[in-house]
DNA sequence: AGTGGGACGCTTTTT
DNA sequence: GCGTCCCACT
């Protein structure tokens, strides 16, 4: 039962040992920080410190809390009942349910995904006569979430710190929009955050109520927190003050999304008296790896100082590897030819992973590797539920679940089409405003005064009569008989099914899915709330493929081999991030970059190519000034345009606009880059060649800028030019 | 009301 | 280079 404690180093015990007030664990890369934290779960349970549902755990992705869920029943022995473990976002709406109406909400509130977000608002601003086409709504919401993250809801922006959007508008258009919000009864993801706090701060008998519920917090991830989730947090620490936060603040990389750094850097300040452990034994990656990583991060400023030691006690590893290569094709080549090398040597694909600095790079990596035949995962690509079919089943169950969600009735009204068209619409708004009800009532008068056209009226009508029958039946027959029910007799599976199109049978069969999954919740409202709050991509993992993912989405994982490529200035670090952000930016940069090297345990190759297809055109680029910040006596150079090790950029440009750098070709010149300018690039009579389709071949003559090719394979072909890059030897 | 074509614009991602 | 979004046409 104690063999949990005996797995661990010493620091990792003390982190796991002491339980009683405010513990900050800095925990490096791959030091264990997960099996910290679920030993400490563990450890207070077994030590009868307190019952499973007086601990509050807390984590970021539904990942991340399955796993600690799953982790702790192993130490256990059995699954824990009664756990308050989840999201921010879970727990929160959980709460959230039992005093909705503090906020003027009822406990049935629907929870809208993204897309209903920008919709709602996009509404309040037509409202509003604005010019969408000049103030985007895209950009209103990213600053009406960013003040949902700071927990400033509309009442608290002065005048001074409204944002200029629209002239000073911003504010005003945040409170419309809440209030539409709440006339909805519904809420957006920082609405679960923004009202649990408000309430907890508002309500001293509120707040009590879960001092004496939850004895223990624990937080994964700290250095992600935004500060209306630190807010929430300190208010729940203020009763017993046993507060754990787990956090590396090299590995914060979500600021854009409101993260902040500085809670994790406060947090002595935040909680007197705060023990402060870190995990600096890393287990995963080589020598070699560790020293390239520390090497890397240790020209950021401002961090919680630490030092990641090899914990294997073995100083041999590969060299990390930085490739240099004449273009982006050539880097896919050289990547899919060292990944079927290494699979040769007896290695798997899946302990490979190609991690990219934006989702768009992983394409080239996908064309070559369907030409070589090896199979891959992009992981991260769309999700179950975001699939148009599922969002409008998902619509009708909202409707069924709550009737005043105009937006999934706005949805799902004209699907299948039932000639509800824009004027139908309009006076079913206009009759929900004058007379302030819900849309579905609005509909319902309008029927019943025939202010609808013959047909719609008698399908709306329809519509609106069967609605009552399935919730009538929600009761009688359950939801998930009722669910299928309704999306039959509504016609909705019956468009699909007449649809010819060949993407019709596999929305039926996800439709299908989803009724299935139905059965796993015990009621229409706890499968909505799942749907929207945790459903992810549940992707066998076993099967043996490549991986091809973001940085930001390895975060957390690990391979035994990483290939970084796209590491030139510009791309990787981002110039829009060092634009916007400036030295925060490019420091965070840094952090995706350490993030992105320590996931590998064994070796790690970095390339950069000089001339890259981005979108349409070709764009030359300098290697990234992340290489020249890794230890020379860590890396081996190499490629067919191996980089000279290139000035330090921090240190010869500091954090100068790229403007200003390129201004200057003698930067180029030093890095010894091609003579040979893009535009130029021609292939004479007799060159060997590569093409994406056709393979390899032998130009047999030239015409403007048309080859003709005898290729190995594929036989004579007339091809552009451009279409086909110089063979690799 | 429904469809087709042109204009646009394009990090990162969770909930 | 491609997907989407909106508007204009039928």
């Amino acid at each position: 039962m104690t063999d949990y404690l005996s797995r661990l180093n010493p620091e990792q015990r003390e982190a796991v040992e002491t339980v009683d007030g405010p513990v900050l664990v800095l925990a490096g890369a791959g030091t264990g920080k997960t099996r910290v934290l679920t030993s400490r779960f563990a450890h207070i349970l077994l030590t009868k410190r307190a019952f499973p549902n007086q601990v509050l755990a807390v984590t970021f992705t539904n990942k991340a809390a399955r796993e600690m869920r799953e982790r702790v029943a192993a130490i256990l022995g059995h699954p824990a009942e009664g756990l308050w473990l989840g999201t921010f976002h879970a727990l929160c709406a959980r709460m959230l349910r039992r005093h909705a109406e503090l906020v003027g909400l009822t406990s049935n509130f629907n929870i809208l995904d993204t897309d209903d977000q920008l919709r709602l608002l996009k509404q309040v601003m037509e409202a509003a006569r604005l010019d969408l086409k000049r103030f985007p709504p895209p950009a209103l919401m990213a600053i009406i979430q960013r003040w949902k993250d700071r927990a400033i809801t509309p009442d608290k922006i002065t005048v001074a710190e409204d944002s200029d959007f629209a002239n000073g508008q911003a504010r005003t258009l945040y409170a419309a929009y809440q209030e539409r919000l709440k006339t909805l009864n519904t809420v957006d993801f920082g609405d679960l955050l923004l009202h649990m706090t408000e309430i907890l701060r508002t309500h001293p008998d509120v707040l009590a109520q879960y001092h004496r519920a939850f004895r223990y917090i624990l937080v994964d991830e700290y250095q992600d927190t935004n500060l209306v989730q630190y807010l929430w947090l300190r208010l729940l620490a203020q009763g017993h003050k046993n507060i754990c936060c787990v956090g590396d603040d090299d590995q914060s990389i979500y600021s854009w999304r409101g993260a902040e750094v500085e809670n994790i850097l406060r947090f002595e300040k935040d909680f007197p008296g705060a023990v402060l452990v870190k995990l600096e034994a890393n287990y995963r990656s080589t020598a070699p790896i560790l020293a390239a990583a520390a090497g890397l991060i240790a020209h950021n400023s401002g961090r919680h100082d630490k030092t990641l030691r090899s914990g294997k006690n073995d100083a041999s590893g590969e060299k990390v590897q930085v490739i240099g290569l004449w273009d982006s094709d050539e880097e896919a080549r050289m990547v899919g030819d060292r990944m079927e090398n290494l699979r040769r040597d007896g290695h798997k694909l899946s302990e490979m992973a190609v991690l990219v600095r934006a989702g768009f790079q992983t394409r080239a990596f996908e064309e070559r590797l369907i030409t070589l035949g090896l199979p891959y995962r992009v992981v991260g690509g769309l999700r179950f539920y975001e699939r148009a079919e599922i969002r409008d089943a998902i619509a009708y169950c909202r409707v069924l679940n709550q009737p005043a969600d105009d937006l999934a009735f706005e949805r799902i009204v004209n699907l299948p089409r039932r000639g509800v068209g824009e004027q139908a619409l309009r006076a079913m708004h206009e009759r929900s405003r004058e007379a302030q009800i819900p849309l579905t009532a609005a509909a319902a008068t309008l029927v019943a005064e025939s202010g609808l056209r013959g047909k719609v009226r008698a399908e709306v009508g329809n519509l609106l009569d069967q609605f009552g029958q399935w919730r009538a039946a929600l009761d009688r027959d359950g939801h998930v008989e009722t669910v299928a029910r309704m999306l039959d007799e509504s016609g909705y599976t019956g468009m699909w099914k007449a649809d010819k199109s060949p993407e019709a049978p596999g929305r039926l069969d996800n439709l299908k899915e989803m009724v299935r999954a139905l059965v796993d919740y015990e009621s229409l409202g706890a499968f909505l709330d799942h749907v929207s709050l945790v459903m992810d991509n549940e992707e066998n993992a076993d099967a043996d493929k490549v991986n091809l993912m973001t940085m930001h989405g390895a975060k957390g994982l690990e391979f035994d081999t990483v290939f970084l490529p796209g590491w030139e200035d510009g791309l990787f670090p981002s110039q829009r991030s060092m634009d916007e952000s400036g030295g925060k930016g490019l420091e965070e940069e840094r952090r995706l970059a350490y993030v992105g090297l320590t996931r590998a345990r064994k070796r790690s190759i970095i390339s950069h190519a000089a001339n890259r297809r981005i979108y349409a055109n070709w764009q030359s680029n300098v290697p990234s000034r992340f290489i020249g910040e890794l230890p020379e006596t860590e890396i081996e150079v190499g490629g067919s345009q191996a980089t000279k090790r290139p000035p330090s950029f921090t240190t010869a440009f500091p954090l100068v606009a790229r403007s200003t750098y390129v201004a200057q070709p003698r930067v180029v010149a030093s890095w010894e880059q091609p003579a040979r300018a893009v535009a130029t690039k021609k292939y004479a009579q007799g060159a060997r060649v590569f093409h994406d389709k056709f393979g390899y071949g032998t130009v047999t003559s030239v015409e403007d800028d048309k080859l003709n090719i005898a290729f190995d394979k594929a036989g004579t072909k007339r091809v552009i030019d451009r279409f086909v890059t110089e063979a690799a030897q």
